[in-house]
DNA sequence: GTCTATAATACGATAGAC
DNA sequence: GTCTATCGTATTATAGAC
């Protein structure tokens, strides 16, 4: 969409990162076990990110950024009521972690675990990814009538809930954190959306 | 106190992978900078750890695991409000984050998201690092009366919460998910902690 | 753009003197 | 128990043919 000159193993070379950092983190990751993922021949990957694994690496975090960013965006499309759409995420990530045999984290996350003290380039691109999240969240909360303030506040208690969530049920390889906190997380919703309702406008 | 041999050259080993696991994960630390960081000499490493990064890594996550769950069982023993309780380990986190330049994150959590998928034997230690904290929070909200159910799903829910808010404010560098997730969480647990309060003995 | 070969370095781990 | 030297191997990165 933007170069023109090899999409395909480019593409390719993104997915098999974001693949690799969910399960085992950015310093876990070998760039040669990275283009046999990718099916990419060596050579391509310095061709395409000349900068090396720093830059494979960030343009990872703004792939995933984007494209979990419009999986939030479509979640609150289809669920208007925001209790329910943002319970509907902590349950697809249950049957994420099951299907993978709890290997599919969150790229995000354990790349801000490798890098975020080491590297200021890579720790500034996990805060953008968050932020682009926490924006979407943010956007539905908004559209079902919270008041700035409260969306903001709201939606780093989610985002926080859920990547914590994650984590636990990833060590333990048991869904129970992710059912704990989606039912304490949409409850605390349910609630402060009907005192937004019962504030109509003024 | 079990060994006897060089108690002090063993527990700054120790000591320090907990610190550099904080800040880079287990993947992302070496053992040269380990033994350097320690001040301990190379040939005491495979003195004391044998098997290698792996035992090390395992006893590092035990260590760890009873540190920190000597702080949950000390902060309800201090604060027998369970929200005020809960609600100081958010703010002490802050404290830690700030006071180091965001390094001091989780080390449970960073070694999880490094190894889950690629060693069985510390995944469960994280597992049981995790698991011994869970119990610690389940024990100080039976203690203020939390029936057994509910007291195992809000354990859950609070340390996802806690874990998650510390990977989004290192991300950002910022303590505002640690604020925004403190207090949702402490209003769960006052409105639980009510509830329970109202049912009283049968 | 692709691919092979390889450079330069860091890694975990071992051996053997002290 | 400590320390140095070192072995393989894996790492990131480069060079140059095609």
């Amino acid at each position: 969409m933007k170069d023109r000159t090899q999409p395909d193993t480019r593409e390719r070379l993104l997915r098999a990162g974001e693949q690799l950092f969910r399960t085992q983190g950015y310093a876990g990751t070998g760039l040669k076990q990275l283009t046999q993922t990718a099916d990419a021949p060596w050579g391509s990957l310095y061709h395409f990110f000349p900068e090396g694994k720093a830059q494979l690496g960030a343009e990872v975090l703004h792939y995933a950024g984007q494209l979990y960013g419009a999986g939030w965006q479509g979640v609150f499309k289809r669920y208007p009521h925001p209790g329910e759409a943002i319970e509907k995420v902590f349950l697809a990530e249950i049957t994420t972690l099951t299907r993978s045999d709890y290997r599919d984290g969150c790229p995000i996350t354990s790349v801000t675990m490798d890098v975020a003290s080491t590297s200021e380039m890579l720790r500034a691109a996990c805060a953008a990814a968050f932020d682009g999240w926490l924006a979407q969240i943010e956007t539905g909360l908004r559209a079902a009538g919270a008041p700035e303030d409260a969306a903001k506040a709201l939606a780093g208690f989610v985002l926080s809930a859920l990547e914590g969530a994650i984590v636990l049920s990833r060590a333990a390889k048991d869904p129970a954190a992710l059912l704990q906190s989606a039912k304490f997380v949409r409850q605390i919703i349910d609630r402060e959306a009907a005192a937004w309702a019962s504030k109509t406008s003024d």
